[in-house]
DNA sequence: CTTGACGGTCAAGATCCGTGACTATATAGT
DNA sequence: ACTATATAGTCACGGATCTTGACCGTCAAG
């Protein structure tokens, strides 16, 4: 903890702001960069940030435009040129969807799959950290409470 | 829960991803969408989401654009325009740092000392409907882990 | 067979971010 | 005191990124 109380005010003061969006911006921020050098660091320099609200959502199977669209909260012309994107470089392929004729398949090629696997190790990684910090109790409550939210915030659309 | 199990798989299958990345961006992106709407009901419809991350982190005796700008995680330009347009909006001035004459102090007008009051209310507000979400007690357990997270992260560069 | 909704793409404009360079002041070293 | 280095803030440019509106093909309901 480094803040630079310069006065000495008795009252606990100010320091970082500490609202509930600063926290998780925070956090979000200091995550994305942590999982992006180590993904560079792994071999896939070739991607940026960007990708990751495409590459998140994907399944072997292959995922519609539209649902990573949702999934990620962005319009659909953005995941069409990241699918562009990451279909120049190997990462994924469009497949027709078998079921409708309108629809494409977004499925990951090999690298892909690698690229997630990598992604999954990262985030192991991680979370065990916060697991030493926390103590895996703590950290487990932590982690429900915020899938509870973060299903609330989805279903509220 | 509407995940689109169309094959009849017995295990729990996909649904939505749910690494933590993604339930920390989901989680945010929701809490941002929800505070700027709110602070736009109320007569801040002028301001956008880029300009919370000055506004979040003044301080009534102002604070300097190289504070601001560690604390956001955004480059100094940027901070630099973005004081700009709260300046020109009426939410913030510049003022000589008496300390170091190099660096001036981004003090909130009263109009932003508004703003940072309504922008706590909202926050306030959403708290609570966390909490009635999950309770008291695992809420504030949650806030808690968050801000120890956060602050290791912060303490980490 | 018509109508409205949905999946995907194209195109143009605005917004936003990243990089390098520059001035002025402060701080450290000699 | 004098030089060298670091810091605070700004300017300017290019590129990345998002937003908006329209469009075509397909689906689903009536």
């Amino acid at each position: 903890m480094t803040v630079n109380n310069s006065d000495n005010s008795p009252e606990p003061v100010a320091g970082p702001a500490n609202d509930l969006g600063v926290l998780i911006s925070t956090l979000y921020r200091a995550f994305e960069r942590e999982l992006w050098q180590a993904l560079a660091e792994r071999g896939f320099a070739d991607l940026g940030a960007r990708h990751g609200s495409v590459l998140a959502h994907l399944r072997p199977e292959g995922v519609r435009a539209v649902e990573l669209s949702r999934a990620s909260g962005q319009h659909k012309q953005i995941v069409g040129t990241i699918v562009d994107e990451l279909e120049a470089l190997g990462y994924v392929e469009r497949r027709p969807d078998p079921g409708d004729r309108r629809a494409k398949l977004v499925v990951p090629t090999e690298r892909g799959i690698a690229q997630r696997a990598a992604a999954a190790e990262v985030i192991t990684a991680y979370e065990r950290r916060q697991t030493e910090l926390l103590g895996p109790e703590r950290f487990a409550q932590f982690r429900a409470a915020l899938r509870e939210l973060t299903d609330a915030a989805r279903s509220a659309d």
